[in-house]
DNA sequence: CGGAACGAAGAGGTTACGTCA
DNA sequence: AGTGACGTAACCTCTTCGTTC
């Protein structure tokens, strides 16, 4: 009986018990060509490969990689995150596993890569919200203090000069993450040097959405 | 022993591409 | 040549469930 371990094997894991009574860890051999062309063989008897659960019933079904298997996986996968047709057959011909489970463990390494990056990005977001609010604390005590002063037309001491500037004209470039100043008649100003927070190893897609929050109409 | 975490694998959906009428 | 229907492969996301700690 012979079982195609492509799409449609149907059931999910409940009906899968029949086919994953085999140990996938090892293939032998004359079991690859059958494998190759979209078919599993019978094999439950083979695979008692003292990888019992003691209880005398049937193997182990699930998959256990060993440490050279996912080194070498890891390995690809560092060079490549996907792999071309040729690739999966050579790379599962070496680990003597299915081109199948080799492309579903780079889909899943792909899944928890990806995983990976968008809690990095979530922390990110998160430091980056406690930095605003920050920030928008001391504005607002700063808006408070000049209230209190009667100073005459707004003006506003930057939180990191010092130096009083027209409120007016204080804005910050989203993309470089430097403050600029402008003045009415003179038009815009360079960008200056002040720098607040440096995005390093944050995806253009945080980026975006800093960008986009800051300046909702933005066009740069 | 129960539960959380991990990871292999299945199911279903989307997209890209080739073929054919 | 352009186009829509169809099949297929690859990939993604969500989920299940065996295993380990």
């Amino acid at each position: 009986m012979c079982i195609n371990p492509n799409k449609g094997e149907g059931g999910g894991a409940q009906q899968g018990v029949m086919i994953r009574n085999l140990d996938i860890n090892q293939v032998p051999s004359e079991e690859l060509e059958c494998w190759s062309q979209g078919v599993s063989v019978e094999l439950v008897e083979e695979y008692d490969d003292g990888n019992n659960n003691g209880s005398g019933g049937p193997p182990r079904k699930k998959l256990r990689l060993t440490k050279e298997q996912s080194r070498l996986l890891e390995e690809s996968f560092r060079h490549n995150h996907t792999l071309n047709p040729k690739q999966k057959e050579a790379l599962s011909m070496q680990l003597k596993l299915r081109p199948r489970q080799v492309e579903v463990w780079f889909q899943n390494r792909r899944a928890r890569s990806k995983l990976k990056q968008t809690e990095m990005e979530c922390e990110y977001l998160k430091r980056w919200y406690g930095s605003l609010s920050e920030q928008n604390r001391l504005l607002q005590k700063e808006v408070e203090e000049l209230r209190a002063m009667k100073v005459g037309p707004a003006a506003v001491n930057s939180a990191h000069s010092c130096e009083p500037q027209p409120a007016s004209a204080v804005s910050m470039c989203p993309r470089c993450e430097r403050v600029t100043t402008t003045t009415p008649d003179k038009g815009p100003a360079s960008w200056a040097t002040t720098t607040t927070i440096k995005p390093t190893s944050v995806s253009s897609k945080v980026q975006d959405i800093i960008h986009h929050s800051r300046h909702p109409s933005a066009a740069c």
